[in-house]
DNA sequence: CAACTATTCAATTGTATGCTTGAATACTTG
DNA sequence: CAAGTATTCAAGCATACAATTGAATAGTTG
């Protein structure tokens, strides 16, 4: 009741939830995040795919579990990590919107990278969608295939980027193509179109990567990945 | 292309993200977010409604604009604050909303503070929007009046909770009241409700804030405030 | 144009964070 | 139960951040 005491709670109260923002503010931290959306995984792997120490990989984790933005579980000789929530990934969506929206410097980098974003106008998620209805593209999922076994687009194929060149003779070109991979800024995708399209395929990015796709409650297909 | 400059392109865009989450790294930010969220206002303001020194909100403030997440414009003598975009109010509801349903200590520090939280259950935005579309509820914003003349529910009477109790006597008590004021972890309606409620009134307070309102696009109305 | 005022800057201090290294822990598997 | 392995812990260092203080700036107003 008393301006003290109302202090006190209200500082509290935002301390706490700035416990979430402190999470969020190593971009190391984010890139793990993005890497949970896709599927659980462990130390070692998310180590290995942020080319950090896995000791430091660890740290970062057990920042995010204080947050209660990740949990573990034990699971035979590793532990593995997920989203707490599916909350945590709108949390990160509405980061990255803002950033995209605001940060000058993030389009920026973007662009110094994969070159053509801005040349081929990407695919967005309702666009697929009614894509898929009218069965008139083909969908490819580029990443790796663990990935793609925990969960996809229904009726993608599975073609990690690393095994596309191989695996072209397959692709018909009677039908556009429509390659996704992790998120907005997941680079597989890109590599993915760039190779075909330099090859005579008519292909586009999705603008989106599959957790955005899930996050829309769009259904979802999981599947043991045969041949790996 | 290659893995160096991969490497490097995801460092430098996740750590452009960070900037953001660095930004929300602080529960003193956090309360300087949801003070602008209600309406532009001066450092010196900020400071006062924060209990901070102006230097140190200042500083807060510049690192809030900084990561772009509010804007300043000079106005005569004052600088004037303002939230640069309605999704960093969304970007603090998710984060809000996360840390509500997850962090255990957030919860309990509400009790502390306002204990009849739990046993008087709040009336949801849409709840409140039928009640207002039948004419069946009061509508109190007991916010100050600033905040009251820079946009409010329609409908709404403004009454700071300062002078409610001076002006209890203009109440009917033939229908139920909602009393609202900046968001869910604002006291002030709770404080109302509790002093209504105690002088006979069925009262109850709106789960969340005006911003919130806001944020769903639901019609705003602003007026001068008379008598100020 | 001089006095005034809101805001920002600069320097300082204590504390927190990120990363590395090497050891410890806890669990599995032969 | 011994050897092996994924993960975590602990210590140490460099850097970054929060808050305070007092001065500087930029603008307004008499």
């Amino acid at each position: 009741m008393n301006g003290t005491s109302r202090r006190a709670f209200k500082d509290e109260l935002f301390r706490q939830f700035a416990r979430i923002g402190k999470a969020l503010a190593s971009g190391r931290r984010l890139e793990l995040l993005e890497l949970l959306a896709q599927k659980e995984r462990t130390v070692e792997e998310l180590a290995r795919l942020t080319d950090m120490s896995v000791a430091n990989a660890s740290q970062h984790l057990q920042v995010l579990r204080g947050a209660r933005l990740v949990d573990s579980r034990k699971d035979g000789l590793y532990v593995k990590y997920t989203l707490a929530d599916q909350r945590v990934f709108g949390l990160w969506q509405a980061l990255r919107d803002l950033g995209e929206g605001r940060i000058a410097e993030i389009e920026r980098v973007v662009h110094s990278f994969a070159m053509d974003r801005k040349s081929l106008r990407a695919v967005t998620l309702d666009e697929l969608r009614r894509g898929l209805r009218k069965g008139s593209v083909i969908v490819l999922d580029v990443r790796p295939a663990e990935e793609y076994g925990a969960g996809h687009i229904p009726g993608a194929r599975s073609i990690p980027l690393a095994e596309l060149r191989r695996r072209l003779r397959g692709l018909s070109k009677t039908r556009e193509i429509v390659a996704y991979c992790r998120g907005p800024y997941c680079v597989l995708a890109d590599e993915a179109v760039a190779l075909l399209r330099s090859r005579g395929w008519r292909a586009f990015r999705l603008e989106e990567g599959f957790p955005d796709w899930k996050a829309r409650w769009f259904p979802v297909e999981t599947a043991q990945y045969p041949g790996k």
